[in-house]
DNA sequence: CGAGACTTTGAAATCTGTCAACTGGGGTGG
DNA sequence: CCACCCCAGTTGACAGATTTCAAAGTCTCG
């Protein structure tokens, strides 16, 4: 759609933000700091290189001709981006926050054998969900996910309670999830009003019932609207 | 659901079938020969040994806890099984027919690497497929994927068509697909009154328009039931 | 305050799943 | 050798979950 050149370091962004500030150089690694919805990289284009996120979230998606898109996994801090796409990619890489990024220049091969491993088990798990699971099944393994891989930054409103920042927004939920965005919200309201999480911005959850949730999300049990527990 | 206990090299089937012979040792490899049904390793137990297959179909699956199958991946000749499976295993691999397989012993950095990002890249494709393609868009992909992986053994039943054998069952199909027995079934007779392909037996697969299926298989193009072309 | 993007909610449509019956081939046993 | 059984596959009718279409509500930002 797009004629585009990517290469190491020269990341541009889709819709008009391109921020990519070498940013102060603490010590060697070169760091990226880019905005919300910055293209990484684009399906079809020559090999992508390899970061590590630092902080923020990004999405690994392919699209198919007529525009349908599949989110294929939401990485977070931590997790290598640039892996595992083939010579030329086959899917494109987007951030869905502001998200700072680490140059990999030495690739170890125990490292890269993790994190390809880690691909393998996340998208393999993904696609059980897909074939699967059912809506309500999928957006609590969804929240789960994204509670767990972006925990820390503002986690404990309250004491007992985990509250983190949903970073994609319902629309790409329902690409990841394989779903629509009228299905995601709904699924999101059902599961608030059954007492399991709370929020009352979109994209600030709290998980008030982690232990049923992951019961759900399992298919080990369904979701009852008989609010409380 | 069964006690299980399983070593390198120490394979068992598990319907009644066991059929673990050396085989006749040309050189160093060793190498199995297993029957239809054969159970490789199972999801949850210590980490499986890593194979080659020679020949026939290896399927990885997972469960969900009230017995939903998800099949994540197809294995044909050429590829490696037992790699990416985490510690304890995410999965089981089944064989789908009468499988020969090549204990791996020395694990090259380069070829292991290679054999993860193929899972990974077939196992996102398959998550694209899942999430965003229709039922005939499915199997019109599944068609294709067989094709390629086992074209060879049966190849040309006349002139310029493609003829191969389809080892698994409606039933594997439609786990693999995230469908079920039902539409993969009413999908194949669409496919075949549409001209596309051709069966008698149902295992026994022609493809007489490859190049359309392939547009289905995309999403570019619909079936339409005008037989011929 | 208004524009636009995102979210939520409702009603109708549709694809796929569920249930059920029938078919055909392979294997077993008399 | 033939009858019978069993299982995979096919087909039809119906139900249900999710999508589609439509509209209203909410929040951010200029």
């Amino acid at each position: 759609m797009l004629q585009f050149s990517l290469k190491a370091a020269n990341v541009r962004a889709l819709p008009s933000q391109l921020l990519v500030e070498p940013a102060p150089t603490h010590h060697s690694p070169t760091v990226l700091r880019l905005s919300p919805r910055s293209t990484l990289f684009l399906e079809g284009y020559a090999r992508a290189p390899q970061y590590r996120v630092v902080e923020g979230c990004v999405a690994l998606s392919q699209s198919l001709s007529d525009g349908r898109r599949q989110i294929i996994d939401m990485i977070g801090p931590g997790r290598m981006v640039g892996i595992g796409v083939g010579e030329r990619n086959r899917c494109s890489a987007e951030t869905l926050s502001y998200v700072t990024l680490e140059a990999i220049d030495s690739v170890d091969h125990a490292e890269l054998e993790r994190g390809l491993e880690e691909m393998v088990l996340r998208a393999q798990a993904h696609a059980t969900l897909l074939g699967r699971k059912t809506a309500p099944e999928r957006v609590a393994s969804a929240i789960l996910d994204l509670a767990d891989q972006f925990l820390r930054p503002s986690r404990g409103c309250k004491r007992n309670t985990i509250c983190f920042n949903l970073h994609p927004t319902r629309g790409d939920l329902a690409d990841w999830l394989g779903l629509t965005v009228e299905t995601v919200s709904r699924c999101f309201t059902r599961i608030k009003k059954a007492g399991l999480i709370d929020f009352n911005h979109p994209e600030i959850v709290t998980l008030l019932q982690p232990a049923t949730l992951a019961e759900i999300a399992a298919g080990s049990r369904a979701i009852d609207n008989t609010n409380q527990a």
